[in-house]
DNA sequence: ATTATACTTAACCAATCAGTTAACTATAAA
DNA sequence: TTTATAGTTAACTGATTGGTTAAGTATAAT
């Protein structure tokens, strides 16, 4: 049995790795949002949409307020700037610049 | 029956999603790497990193040469910037520049 | 008190994922 | 020509994922 545990940036890059969540965060940066508005543009039911909600939760992609019977969605970045500072560690494979050196390094190093 | 074909932001974030693949894009950014050099550091078969490898040549975050018997791994850092650029539509949410406007549009939104 | 609204949980299902072992292909070396 | 090295493919397994419907909880409105 693997571990259950899920280290955070895995779990923030499964996160992503879907496109309804995706577009339910794209809604989220014009606004918070409950959770019937953030389903209201996909064709699937509710409880779909909510397990795709817990999974942006779990991430901590998103928090969740209460407001009477609402659950109002917000994103939140700290998990993208780790997700993005990650990714950010190998600019230097599409970026040209630094005039060969990388590349100099890089085969120095094979 | 879901479609079976993936996009290239949900492959590249699905990709990025498992550690063993990103410690292989660590390792490959010193520089390539035979299958078996990548397969080192890792307690798994040789048949599960063939695995790994593949899911990262899928998304397109690595290419493949042939060198005699070897078939020597070069990250390839397109898909990583285009999924450092879907991250960075959201840097607002984690940059407090802007004196609030943000904040502000933010409210007005909702 | 009843009903409507907002959302979650439970139970289920098919597909995918991450691993295994065993068998296979391809190139190089003896 | 045999053997070793490098890697892939096939077949299987258990866990996870993404969806469903049905039932349950919580708050508000009538």
């Amino acid at each position: 049995m693997r571990p259950s545990t899920t280290d955070p940036l895995s779990a923030t890059f499964a996160a992503l790795a879907d496109p309804t969540r995706r577009a339910m965060l794209a809604r989220l940066a014009l606004g918070d949002a409950s959770v019937n508005e953030l389903a209201a543009p996909f064709a699937m039911s509710l409880p779909a949409v909510s397990k795709h909600i817990k999974v942006l939760h779990k991430a901590g992609l998103i928090t969740k307020g209460r407001d009477a019977q609402w659950r109002p969605c917000r994103i939140d970045g700290v998990q993208l700037k780790g997700a993005m500072d990650w990714i950010g560690q190998y600019k230097q494979f599409w970026e040209e610049r630094l005039d060969r050196l990388d590349a100099y390094l890089h085969t120095l190093q094979s």
